[in-house]
DNA sequence: TCCTCCTGGTTGACATGTCAATCATAAGAG
DNA sequence: CTCTTATGATTGACATGTCAACCAGGAGGA
């Protein structure tokens, strides 16, 4: 990528914009979080849940498919539900085809929370974010987003030594 | 800010750009996170509290003005504190000028675990950040970065219903 | 002095994430 | 059929964050 030789440490103008980077991105978090957990008392976390489950066949998915719907590891999917199941979110019943597995069910009162926190989560996006940046600034966000993911996701494992 | 009429909510393409907006911020967060503790043991709270101390004056502030550095909530640096201290990193003394007060100083092994970590530090915000982009988007980055972050704060304790 | 209010900082309760260990069941080898 | 291994999912221990309550000491006025 770059090739400015044997330079080790990123430059200060570099470091300025990780900076301006992670600080904007860490900022913008937790605005959206906060204003989503006034509006609806759903958090980003209950948000993706319950967006996999309205879209799935039968509103239930088995937990290892939803957790790959959404990105999550295993482990902090369980967790997530034990929480939204103590709230009445969420279901998880036995599955019959497989007796280890588990059928992740959204409730009915779960889908009612989800229809006032889809509104609340455009509203919230928009004026935080989309309402932020015009056309072609948000197509630039969009493209180097999606490059530093491919980056990442193809350098992030190793953590040799680079020089 | 848009004045595209009476729109509700994102557009597909502005959902688009937020999702790999934040899904990335989120990726990065998670490899720099991950590749600092492989590295040298040093999380990025860690690392952001070790730098606001080592650049101060006798290498100690009070706690409250360290808070103000690094831009923390004064119960969330009390908390990383208390798990800083624990490992032998701070050490926390009484303030003779105000006896509330507390002098949040850099322990010996503190500063020689900061040396390390820096180090780790610049080499991955390099291969992780720095190399996945070039000097344009470097600075778009930067830029866009900027104006998400005056957005947010002039905007985000308004929760307004905002049409 | 005494009373009230402000301020620096800590605490407890809880939500969220990560990692490694565990448990039960399924699947395949013999 | 039994033993070993792989898989689906949960658990426990801990790091990290947020919020509201608290506590102790300073500051100013009657």
């Amino acid at each position: 990528m770059t090739t400015s030789g044997t330079r080790k440490t990123p430059t200060s103008t570099e470091l300025a914009a990780w900076r301006e980077y992670i600080e904007a991105a860490e900022e913008m978090r937790r605005a959206v979080s906060s204003a989503m957990q006034d509006q609806s008392g759903v958090s980003s976390g209950d948000y993706s849940v319950l967006l996999a489950l309205s879209e799935a066949d039968g509103h239930r998915l088995r937990s290892s498919a939803l957790a790959d719907d959404i990105g999550w590891e295993r482990s902090r999917l369980s967790h997530h539900l034990g929480r939204m199941e103590k709230r009445g979110l969420v279901a998880r019943d036995r599955c019959g085809e497989d007796n280890r597995g588990a059928w992740i069910a959204i409730t009915a009162e779960g889908s009612s929370l989800f229809r006032t926190a889809s509104a609340a989560h455009f509203r919230v996006i928009r004026r935080l974010f989309v309402d932020a940046l015009d056309d072609g600034e948000l197509e630039g966000v969009r493209a180097v987003s999606a490059a530093l993911r491919r980056h990442v996701r193809s350098t992030g494992g190793n953590a040799s030594q680079d020089d």
